[in-house]
RNA sequence: GCCACCUUAGCUCAGUUGGCUAGAGCAUCGGUUUUGUAAACCGAGGGUCGUCGGUUCGAAUCCGACAGGUGGCUCCA
């Protein structure tokens, strides 16, 4: 399997270098940076000066990679000294190559940043200067690079170029920006259709789409971009979610607060946020005082001034403020995404305060809401425990991040949870366990998260009286179960392809009228009111439309339960309810009174379920 | 913010090299029909072709700016 894996690997860099050298022959100014195999394929990012790719150019690109392909030219790998090969590539003017031949021969490596050199594709990683570098040759075209590749041209499966997107050099604003050209690239034609078949597929459980066609929320030019607008449906994933997310903290002793969404730019400048967000925040002018005010970009400073309030002594610790609320950031505009990046961002927000040595309980108990959460929602997690790395980026106290690292990993371990470390990841004031889920297009979004705070707690100098009297600093950790609720959202649309189970589904039950009939209709409203009754969310389709196209419309629309009624129901008292396929457990629904059926779902409601009880 | 691309009716999309009153399906509304588990039939309304400016005898079509969007980069929940 991992055999596999490097062959994959191997054609699809090979690739990358045909395409480069297909690139080099059609622009021969072009200057190369890097040019890796990636998941589904390959890129390479490429720098033509004045001169820019785009999508018409796929074309005669595509064709002289063929011409490659068709020549079947050995890939010769050749060594040289570093010093020679900062030598060619002066001479062939290819100034990226250069600088990474500067950084091998002082450092071995080329890994900037968090690059991982395996990932990067290009030349061998290490620790000591090196002095030898190799070289891969295929007809003309010549390339630094570690290597592997197919033996020949020839042997490189099916591919196809799929976009061009901007990248800058080495992952840095400051560089120039090249442009990255991606390919897809797989064994077999039949496994390359599959997968450009696949990303067709995805495209239909996008959230945006399901958005719009499910009717959850809306944009408007108007309002702006990056605020979506929540419709009466999508109002009602929203209540449910976040109602969910607060009764599991209520359990696990939150208290819910309030707060106002603007503030004195004063809080900011003392959390430290007004230098960090900057640019991020939205300015609010009081016409009425001089105050400048700023529009909430996060809350923790304003549950801080609750907690700053009054004195606090040790025995009320752990205190837990939560609130699902809305922060404001004013995103790059690039940066918008649908629901997954916008910039009113509605949260599961909450605050914990306590003594270093309980931040294992909390973070326990927090970890254990996640489970739940996302157990429920049937969802998969990978937990990126975030910590620091040895720059001196963090603040706070060492030897208090090393203990807090380790009690977090070790809770990790001890829920048995799907974790990774990744250091340098940690916010400037605490590490953090990030919960990572992955959309249609196999994207990981950061969801749920937890994170330390060692910080805040000092330059708000909040304190608690511990038990010989002497005043103590505590520790704050924030957490959030769902995240953004409009990330997740996201996400869970498309987890779920838009069919979302009877607790959570906007409408729950369609009551479909065979015909138009006094009888027949007043009938299908007083089930509804009993449904209504009952606390279910239903809709009566009484139109002057067949029975066929009503059932359609319920199928498009992904209601869980639909149920006709004509006079057969009128006079036995039972339906057959039409059970939306995911959640049936037998393919025959059997028939059930009325009162029975209603009191089912509201139950499988309130026990949020995903399969039907109604069977046989 | 940066790179590439996209924007025609509420939605999905046609619209040949610039050339008659800009089309279709679905949805909506009206009528006929009174319907039994994934689309009955007939008709009507609805678009200053994202906005503004330019080129041209003539622009949905060519050019520019702006706005909105998509895929990436950077940043991030």
């Amino acid at each position: 399997m991992a055999e596999q894996n490097d062959q994959l690997g191997a054609m699809r860099h090979s690739l990358a270098h045909i395409m480069a050298a297909a690139v080099q022959k059609l622009w021969p100014e072009a200057k190369f940076g890097v040019g890796p195999a990636v998941a589904d394929g390959f890129y390479y990012d490429i720098d033509l000066g004045e001169a820019k790719l785009s999508e018409e150019d796929f074309g005669k690109i595509e064709a002289e990679m063929a011409k490659i392909i068709g020549d079947d030219q050995p890939f010769e790998r050749q060594e040289k000294a570093v010093d020679e090969a900062i030598a060619w590539a002066k001479e062939s003017g290819q100034p990226y190559k250069e600088e990474l031949l500067n950084d091998l021969k002082r450092s071995g490596t080329t890994v900037a940043k968090d690059l991982d050199a395996a990932e990067m594709g290009t030349i061998s990683g290490g620790d000591a200067a090196v002095d030898q570098v190799s070289f891969y040759k295929n007809g003309d075209f010549i390339d630094l690079c570690r290597g592997p590749h197919v033996e020949s041209t020839g042997k490189v499966g099916a591919f196809k170029l799929l976009r061009v997107s901007g990248a800058y050099w080495r992952g840095n604003e400051k560089n120039p920006q090249m442009q990255r050209l991606y390919g897809a690239a797989f064994a077999t034609d039949k496994e390359l259709r599959q997968h450009l078949n696949m990303l067709e597929e995805a495209k239909k459980r996008d959230h945006r789409r399901l958005g719009q066609e499910l009717d959850l929320f809306v944009f408007s030019d108007m309002v702006g971009s990056g605020l979506p607008l929540f419709t009466p449906r999508g109002t009602v994933l929203r209540d449910q979610l976040l109602g969910f997310s607060e009764e599991l903290q209520r359990a696990g002793g939150f208290q819910k607060v309030a707060i106002p969404h603007i503030t004195k730019q004063a809080l900011y400048e003392r959390s430290g946020h007004w230098d960090k967000f900057g640019e991020e925040l939205f300015l609010v002018k009081s016409q009425e005082t001089s105050d400048q005010f700023v529009l909430k970009p996060m809350n923790c400073p304003h549950h801080i001034q609750i907690y700053a309030a009054r004195p606090r002594s040790y025995r009320e610790l752990p205190i837990r403020y939560m609130e699902s609320t809305v922060q404001y950031r004013d995103e790059k505009k690039g940066e918008l995404n649908g629901l997954s990046r916008v910039r009113a961002i509605s949260i599961d927000d909450a605050h914990v305060f306590c003594m270093l040595e309980q931040i294992e309980a909390e973070f326990t108990s927090i970890m254990n809401m996640i489970k739940d959460m996302y157990g429920v929602l049937d969802m998969k997690f990978r937990a990126r425990l975030s910590f620091r790395d040895d720059s001196d980026a963090y603040l706070g106290d060492p030897a208090d991040w090393e203990k807090a690292q380790v009690i977090i990993e070790d809770v990790a371990k001890k829920l048995g949870i799907d974790y990774f470390v990744e250091t340098g990841e940690a916010a400037f004031y605490g590490p953090k366990i990030d919960i990572m889920v992955t959309d249609a297009l196999g994207r990981e979004w950061q969801c749920a998260t937890q994170q330390l705070d060692f910080v805040q707690p000092e330059r708000f100098g909040l304190a608690y009286v511990a038990a010989d009297g002497s005043e103590q600093r505590p520790v704050m950790i924030h957490k959030a179960l769902l995240g953004s609720f409009e990330r997740f959202l996201a996400v869970y649309i498309e987890h779920t392809a838009g069919r979302f189970p009877v607790w959570l589904a906007p409408e729950q039950i369609r009551v479909i009228t065979v015909n138009q009939e006094g009888p027949i209709t007043a009938f299908a409203k007083k089930l509804a009111d009993q449904a209504r009754e009952l606390g279910l969310r239903v809709e009566v389709d009484d139109s002057n439309e067949s029975v066929g196209k009503k059932i359609r419309a319920a199928e498009i629309g992904k209601v869980p339960y639909t149920m006709v009624i004509g006079e057969k129901e009128i006079a036995g008292g039972e339906v057959v309810p039409r059970i939306r396929k995911d959640m049936a457990v037998q393919d025959e629904p059997a028939a059930v009174g009325v009162e029975q059926f209603l009191k089912t779902v509201a139950h499988e409601a309130k026990s949020r379920v995903h399969k039907t009880s109604l069977h046989g």
